[in-house]
DNA sequence: AATGAATGAGATTTCATTCAT
DNA sequence: TATGAATGAAATCTCATTCAT
């Protein structure tokens, strides 16, 4: 259990995702992130060194957390290939679903900080792409996964798919339920649509 | 009278594009695409009434082009459903080829019209998703697309792949060259990953 | 009978009047009085150097009508000192109530004009201040008008409430009736209110 | 903290009657009045909302304190109603012959701001006419007062003429000494100028 | 004379960031 | 550390005026 005590570095990491959710990272003023988090404008600046700088411990956070819980999957050797890949899908959408708000940041703002291409986020979010890479690798020589696939076309196909269902969730939770979706997901990526 | 030469209202929306796609829609500056148009200033709100209405208009011109594309490709009865979403497929990424600046304004800045829900956009939008979502309703009614997918959830995950795939083709083409990605779209769309 | 023949001259100060009127002069663009008046923007200029100097033409023709008026009414040697005042505030009151716009124009932005000093027009309203002015000097030669005032504390007395006054029957012509609000000012300025 | 030294919302309001007097209210820059306040420019919003809101509040301050005297003067019952005209009529030169530049605007912007109509400024005004309304009523009750006057175009033919004259002596006070005008109002107002 | 597209100077307003306390 | 008043650079948008036709 996290006990709420006042951190307030974590206040603002907090706030600052409720309101880039809500207005987006460029209509987000400091201030209301401030006020968010109970605390005074300056304070922000005594953590974080500018606006940017906070979306990135966002991201960085959450490339962090998505990665080190694909590595347990990754290293699970009692899981074969395609039960990887599963569980890497699962993986997403449980931690998103948790968060509404932090998905839509990460839906709505991740191509910014691509652009700024930031260090310290890059390393994160290449490495799990990576490590999710390792499992079709894996699942090919196994004999479980096609060879005449491009994996690198192939991991960005799948992150631009799930990351535009985790946006049309957290838009509209009631018409993208998270099983029914992550269980279409899961069939797409394996079997595609013919018959 | 002062007459129109050249075309001040096509040209600002070209070099909106290429400055929208350099900059980001947040960090790009009037002046900078008055300048890049070879216009002053004021001219630009001339023809748009201000910076969002430059992005709707060039939102809508691209969609309303891919709808009335796809709607060929729908109407033609010469084709199987599975040659149509094949065709579709190939529409999508021979538009954004053509145009790699406005492809990556499409990627970056469509969450961003999305939010603002002008019509005249997303309804264009929409009708472009409806369209497609034909074909696949034919294709199931004619038993060659599997009737276990949900259409919702399938044309959302289709358009968030193909998103991103032009996103990562508009940064590196060399990497993800169009035929060898829109080979893999096919493939993966189709049949999945799974041997 | 004056006949509309298209002369845009006249149009557009009828126009800029209503213009003005609505909008206030800072608010009036001159887009929409060449609207307004049927006119190009441009042709504006063609008539008059500047937006102030179409004010600058509304406010001198409307003192030279008053200023001619006056003159008559000064002139006319069979009234009293007496009756003169009354015909003067009649005509006041005669003039503006055939044109509401134009006594919204009045009251609104003399003070503008009166502020950027320019001749033509500080010239007829001083001189119609002038003319009226001797009525009072003659009707204290008379005896029929105190001696114990200063004139020119007097003239505009009258000025500033008669011009109120206009712009209260302006904007609610229900309350301030043109013959009951005329025949109030004659009686608080001959007799004032004490019994 | 960073602690107010001086007042700067008073600085910024002082600044600002002197620039819209001088100026005008809309050839009056925001950067004038914080130049003039000795503040920098986004100041001004820190304490008011826009321009418009500066000027609301330099009136909603001026009509207050008039409110607040004229009340002591019509609540005070050893003078008789014609003593609290008088008293009134000196109230309002007395507290716009200490601020020439207050005189200036109110006489230039009184209007601007009566047809946006804001609330707090027409509450305060109407609130003081109606308060004069009053002696003026008793008045006529004790039988010093003629009854034969339209109370409504009485008290706007006295705000008028007044309005004009506070005009007059700010921009030209050598001429309209501030004595000798208000005995002449005080005169014209009770009885007139017939003999 | 008449037009109206084009101009561009300029003003308002915003808000990330600073810094004195 | 914490504050929040103060800053001022920067960007959008307006509109009077011009001028090529």
């Amino acid at each position: 259990m996290r006990v709420k005590e006042g951190n307030k570095e974590i206040d603002i990491i907090e706030a600052a995702v409720k309101v880039f959710a809500k207005y987006g990272y460029h209509n987000s003023k400091i201030s209301k992130i401030a006020e968010t988090a109970n605390v005074a404008t300056g304070s922000v600046y005594v953590y974080y060194k500018n606006k940017e700088d906070i979306l990135l411990k966002i991201f960085s956070d959450l490339w962090t957390k998505l990665y080190d819980e694909l590595d347990l999957i990754v290293s699970n050797t009692s899981l074969s290939s395609i039960e990887k890949l599963d569980a890497m899908i699962d993986l997403i959408f449980d931690v998103f679903s948790e968060e509404p708000s932090l998905a839509l940041v990460f839906v709505n703002e991740q191509n910014h900080l691509e652009q700024s291409n930031k260090k310290g986020f890059t390393n994160y979010y290449e490495k799990f792409l990576d490590r999710g890479e390792e499992i079709i690798k894996k699942g090919i020589d196994e004999g479980l996964i096609s060879e005449n696939i491009d994996l690198t076309i192939f991991r960005n196909f799948v992150f631009g798919a799930i990351r535009h269902l985790v946006h049309c969730w957290a838009r509209d939770p009631k018409t993208f339920t998270i099983n029914k979706t992550r269980m279409n997901v899961k069939l797409f990526i394996k079997h595609g649509i013919a018959k």
